[in-house]
DNA sequence: CTGTTAGCGCCTTCAC
DNA sequence: GTGAAGGCGCTAACAG
């Protein structure tokens, strides 16, 4: 049994209320008193009961991190990854812990945001992954529980959000391409249920006005973030679509399923055909031909959002709820210069 | 403010022990009562407290990942990730939450096992990537706290321990490599901090000998279980002895070292120069070319850790506190035919 | 400066 | 079947 606050009363004659004041570093407390009670409990080794204390206080000092695709399918992309090991440092740096809720959209019709929020008294969220029609998405924006959202742009009291300049990154690199000699340029989009595909599309296609390019639906797929079906829907396009040049995914992940796709049709990458990514996985520079992309700082996110979520909870004035973090685009091999 | 058993009590008439009572399912209580309070409890969407019932109960639902080495620069091994990915998975379908408990051999020195554990009032710990010499190790396994290790074997009532058949694994790919002409094998170990080290390395001199080649000892050396580490270690051993034709590593990681190392040194991988790794990380087939390796299946240890804590937690006596999982030898195109 | 009292939300005897 | 009382370990008024 671990040691409590009582049983330093017991030891040192003092009250319970005393000994606790003693040891939280009130200063309405003789300094010969506290130093007998801090003595006595270094020497049961007292460690104050977190739990006791959040049941009074009415907060645990716990974070939760929300997250789908906590799965080891996805190990090709340590987005998810990278960001908990931001939020994990920076939650251990602000004496916070971070406890790990990962769901699906089939469980999250099982137990509801707020019952998981509340059965833990948490006192603030992080989501990722959410889809847009993902049942917590709109329990988490209408709760009073303070939340940040990744890659979700929301507004609120007691909401923030982190993102990177996505919509910009995806202007330079569709710009570049057509600086490249491009004309003919594809798109494969992520799955239409998450926000970021839309503001990847929406700027695709401002770019596209700007470099001067038309238009066409055609080239627009969806490739839902997977390699697989990534692969099956490039396929098509591009045989029937032979004027197409280059293409711009994005993910990765879906660049690997282009690469697959051009190498089966015996495309030459990227003499015959330019690829561009999104993410900076690390396969991007491993595969052959290694692959220009977009690189996102994900571990920088979860810093943030933590930072971010932390003063939500402690009611910081100073708390920017917005945050966009500056992405880098990196040239690699998968894009060559067109001579028409 | 979220809803309690005294809010139900007050709005059914009974009493807060009746609605407990009801509301857990104790038969001792008149079904149509429960009726009432079950209803009303869903009307105010009352969520029990974990935190206070964890107070009374003397146990949380609540267990420990401590970890070391949950930090971006590991990306390319997802061997931790892996492992979470199937703490997660089993910790929530057996009703825990699981906390982060990011560590590091300085951190260790701030707070002890102990604190960490009772603070929070852990029911079990799983810990995975701690050195020999680390604190934490010593105090888990004198400790009253049920924990399950990864890849240190451990005695002990309340501890348990989940590994894989490492040693035999690396021996069948030192046989291997014998097989296939090889008779001058270079071994690349981890840090010695690791226990696997000392495994994976008696492994090797016993493999040697068994296929009846002698061991000399600068045939060893020590790659820290680091890319660049292994790089450096193996330029000179390869210079200095240019018989040797094949190297093995604890690791994958260091098996892209002395891949690189083999190309600045312009040695062919694998007709001058035979490489086997450890894990099979996703590097290792898609690298040029592909590293032959030794899988190991992470995610499973994760679940396994998981059931053996949670049986200790509830001292179930049908729990077997070692499991040994079965690696898998994946040959790819970094070995090559010896013939003398 | 220190102690008394009360209560966070829940569960568990023990009576009735 | 149900309720009253007590306590898990801690903090927060309020007295003195």
């Amino acid at each position: 049994m671990a040691a409590t606050l009582k049983d330093i009363a017991i030891i040192t004659g003092f009250s319970i209320t005393t000994v606790s004041r003693a040891l939280n570093g009130y200063s309405d407390v003789n300094e010969k008193t506290r130093l007998i009670i801090q003595t006595a409990a270094k020497k049961i080794d007292y460690v104050p009961n977190i739990l006791a204390r959040s049941l009074v206080m009415q907060q645990s000092k716990t974070i939760g991190f929300i997250i789908t695709g906590l799965q080891r399918e996805n190990i090709k992309d340590s987005f998810n990854y990278e960001i908990l090991c931001g939020i994990s440092d920076c939650s251990t740096k602000l004496q916070y812990e971070c406890v790990i809720l990962s769901t699906t959209t089939s469980k999250q019709r099982n137990k509801t945001y707020t019952q998981l929020c509340s059965e833990r008294q948490l006192d603030g969220v992080i989501i990722q992954g959410l889809k847009m029609d993902d049942p917590y998405l709109h329990e988490a924006i209408n709760s009073k529980i303070p939340c940040v959202l990744i890659d979700i742009p929301v507004d609120g009291d007691n909401l923030g959000f982190v993102t990177s300049n996505q919509s910009e990154s995806v202007k330079n690199a569709i710009k570049y391409l057509h600086i490249m000699g491009h004309r003919n340029i594809c798109y494969v989009n992520g799955s239409s249920h998450a926000h970021v595909s839309k503001i990847r599309k929406d700027a695709y296609l401002k770019s596209l006005q700007e470099c001067g390019l038309l238009y066409k639906k055609e080239y627009v797929v969806n490739g839902d973030f997977s390699e697989e079906k990534a692969r099956q829907v490039i396929i098509p396009l591009l045989l029937n679509h032979p004027e197409i040049t280059a293409v711009f995914c994005a993910s990765d992940i879906m660049a690997l399923g282009v690469l697959r796709a051009a190498r089966e049709l015996g495309l030459n990458v990227p003499n015959q055909l330019s690829i561009v990514g999104f993410d900076n996985i690390l396969l991007s520079q491993y595969v052959t031909p290694s692959i220009t992309t977009i690189a996102q700082n994900p571990y920088e996110m979860g810093i943030k959002s933590t930072e971010i979520l932390i003063k939500l909870i402690n009611g910081d004035n100073s708390v920017v709820r917005k945050h966009e973090l500056i992405n880098e685009f990196i040239l690699r091999d998968s894009v060559s210069q067109l001579f028409s």
